[in-house]
DNA sequence: CATCTGACCTAGT
DNA sequence: AACTAGGCCAGAT
């Protein structure tokens, strides 16, 4: 058996929470980090959805913003598939690269998990 | 091989 | 309440 912190466990975890997340809902980082048990380990949940998008089923990386609710990783997006288009086809609103009445949109995966 | 950087966040001062 | 430092860990220079 694999300890609970292997690094392929993490990734894998990461994938599983970020495809868990409802269509017109957005989740961050520290959130997932802090449902996988390593509050503190961000940085490393965004290294992880760096390495998604050839992923297998499909990841909603979109769905993924940081804690204000400003979409930072949408400049690693292909310019196809924008971040803030493929949430506002699902009903979130994107003003000035940020998430509009984010605390509404939110989905903690820790409540709802 | 040493150092810096990055889709970030929390804790301490 | 504003600011600094630390943590996480792999890839890039």
């Amino acid at each position: 058996m694999k300890d609970t912190h292997d690094d392929r466990s993490f990734e894998q975890d990461v994938y599983d929470v970020v495809r868990a997340i409802p269509p017109g809902r957005v989740t961050s980082y520290g959130a997932i980090a802090k449902v996988l048990g390593s509050a503190r380990a961000s940085r490393r949940v965004g290294w992880v959805l760096n390495k998604s998008f050839g992923a297998e089923p499909p990841v909603p990386a979109h769905r993924v913003v940081n804690r204000l609710g400003m979409l930072s990783g949408a400049i690693h997006f292909p310019a196809d598939r924008p971040m803030a288009a493929q949430l506002e086809g699902e009903g979130v609103r994107i003003e000035n690269d940020t998430v509009v009445d984010f605390e509404r949109v939110f989905w903690d995966p820790m409540r709802e998990l």
